[in-house]
DNA sequence: AATGGCTACAACCGCCGTAGA
DNA sequence: TTCTACGGCGGTTGTAGCCAT
């Protein structure tokens, strides 16, 4: 039960703020570990400026707090290092660089299709039958379209490939179009890949088209 | 002690989607 | 189908507190 004194000059809206932000019961106080301050970065390198949604995996943090929390802590931490807090991006990479045709080598990943109907009919997406191609590639290069063919999942890259500094490749990984970008999240992290991801900019775990998100290890 | 700059964060604003009349 | 009220969200602003001068 919201509190309310008569005459106050605060409406409905506020009052419901006033409580999801700071009189809520459950919220948790105190600073940021630096636990959560790692797992807002990478949520927000994959989910953009959606605070609801990165709100929550935080338990006891709230949106608002958590936008608070990067725009007066994260940001300028971030841009101490030389990372765009936008892009997570090193600030001072060259278009040139970016653009770069680097290609080396792919390593296409999917999921068994372990649980399709017996029919043959399509059914709706689930890990089952998500397909992932990882390549290391530039950002910025046309994202082709994933062949569908069944490799080992449990294939991981090659460890020295996600080290180094500036320039190091950076993995791309593609989910085919039916495929979600929180379940990209989901498999990305099953598939145990460390370090800073960088998202397409259309960010929406309604939007289903042309999902990809690129990684790159934490140099921090 | 006064003042100005800076920081942190609560609160507000405007927009959009949705439920229900 | 249209209208209205309301909830949810992200961006922005207001302000209290701290610190240096």
């Amino acid at each position: 039960m919201v509190p309310f004194t008569p005459g106050l000059l605060r409406c409905g809206k506020s009052c419901r703020l006033r409580w999801i932000n700071y009189l809520r019961p459950d919220l948790k106080r105190g600073n940021f570990t630096e636990e959560e301050d790692e797992l807002i970065i990478n949520l927000h390198s994959l989910l953009g400026n959606k605070w609801s949604l990165i709100a929550t995996r935080l338990p006891g943090r709230t949106d608002n707090e958590i936008k608070n929390y990067w725009n007066t802590h994260i940001k300028r931490k971030l841009l101490s290092l030389g990372i765009d807090p936008r892009t997570h991006r090193p600030l001072n990479s060259s278009p040139a660089t970016k653009n770069a045709a680097i290609a080396i080598t792919a390593i296409t990943i999917s999921m068994d299709n372990s649980n399709s109907n017996s029919n043959g009919s399509s059914v709706s997406p689930d890990e089952s039958q998500i397909n992932l191609e990882l390549s290391i590639s530039p950002p910025q290069q046309p994202h082709q379209a994933n062949s569908g063919a069944s490799f080992d999942v449990t294939k991981q890259p090659p460890h020295h490939q996600m080290e180094g500094g500036e320039g190091e490749p950076t993995y791309r990984l593609f989910t085919a179009p039916e495929v979600s970008i929180k379940k990209t999240l989901c498999l990305c992290n099953n598939l145990g890949f460390k370090g800073t991801c960088y998202c397409s900019n259309k960010m929406d775990f309604s939007h289903t088209q042309d999902m990809y998100a690129y990684y790159r290890p934490l140099s921090l």
